[in-house]
DNA sequence: GGACTGACAGATATTGAAATCTGTCAGCTG
DNA sequence: CAGCTGACAGATTTCAATATCTGTCAGTCC
């Protein structure tokens, strides 16, 4: 008798199926018959096929999640770590699309079609700005009155760099170029940025 | 006998045409209908389907680089000017997509069908922003060394709130306050910006 | 008796034949 | 004869019949 069937087998056999016949191909008797069993065993371990999606995409978003807390150096100053970590992100992504481009599209339609996920990713990695802005406003490098917010800021100011739906443009020559232009922008601005309160002031 | 056929007649059926019939629906067996006419006195005015529908899209984002042009006030400064005419370009969008949004969506396609229609269309924008970074600069309020470079910087730093694949977000309560954050970061990165130089320095 | 199967109902996707559309052009019309 | 028509060929889209898939569950098998 083979192996018990684990939730973790079942994603793999799942991120397979996805990178073989892409998003809208893969079907849950597809992943079943990679697994050798009948697709209702599938159900056991998640109860739709959405569900089953969400975990094989918080996966692999994780993953992401880990690399790039690897980046930062407590050595560094926030400038070159801010720079540095949204370097790697972009590095990062763009590689996976011209890479794999098939496997990049998929997360891409993964990662809309709930809500919560993009919620998840983007907190996190908005939580990480935040902490590389926050050490910087301690070593007096950066100036701001509301960290998440800023931090926030950035993570807008650069979506062209990070968001899927501007991959597209990740091939044109001028990119780097373009990145650069934006980060050292976005830098001076956290060196002597003063948000206005969101809400009202005198 | 009726006014002869002319090209902006069949410009302003289209227009129509596409605003009712939506761009998949839309043909121009429709629109030749709209003005009476058969369809092959269409093709004496306009050589294929693709050529008529970039004309319109021609016409629509004509309409809005003077719009934006008007927003300008040379006794301001070239800050205020930077935030009235960002904060115009995106209400412009914003409205156009929530009061309209078949006609936004429809747009949205016309656009993407064309390489040279979003090339002209940002072309001509960022030119505006590089006139009202040009004139801060002049007034020592913005220190830069690219004109060009940085304000195709603050293009892309504000996709966000222009770029028609973020218009779902546009709906968000908070979106204003994420607007003035990263239009303050960057306003603030425009006052001590000094980008280094794209190909190499000393 | 807990893990798995396989048959099932309703929902979704695929397919190919029929209908429509695009672009051309010879000829009509005023 | 300049501008328009309408019939046409090939490309594209639509639609309905057919096949597949999702999610359930009574029953099988260690």
């Amino acid at each position: 008798m083979a192996e018990a069937l684990t939730g973790e087998a079942i994603l793999v056999a799942t991120e397979e199926v996805l990178r073989r016949y892409g998003p809208a191909k893969a079907t849950v008797v597809d992943v079943a018959k990679a697994l050798g069993v009948s697709h209702g065993s599938v159900y056991r371990h998640f109860p739709t096929k959405a569900a089953l999606r969400e975990a094989v995409t918080r996966r692999w978003l994780d993953a992401i999640h880990v690399e790039m807390e690897s980046v930062l150096d407590a050595e560094a100053s926030a400038a070159d770590n801010l720079r540095a970590w949204l370097q790697h992100l972009f590095d990062r992504k763009r590689l996976s699309h011209v890479d794999e481009p098939e496997l990049f599209a998929t997360f891409k339609v993964l990662v809309s079609e709930s809500r919560a996920i993009p919620e998840y990713h983007i907190g996190h990695l908005v939580g990480q700005i935040a902490r590389i802005i926050s050490a910087g406003v301690e070593t007096h490098e950066f100036v701001t009155d509301d960290i998440q917010r800023t931090a926030q800021a950035v993570w807008d100011a650069t979506q062209v760099f990070h968001h899927p739906a501007h991959a597209q443009e990740w091939g044109n020559p001028h990119i780097q170029d373009a990145f650069d232009a934006v980060v050292s922008l976005v830098v001076a601005g956290l060196r002597y940025n003063r948000i206005p309160s969101a809400t009202g002031d005198a």
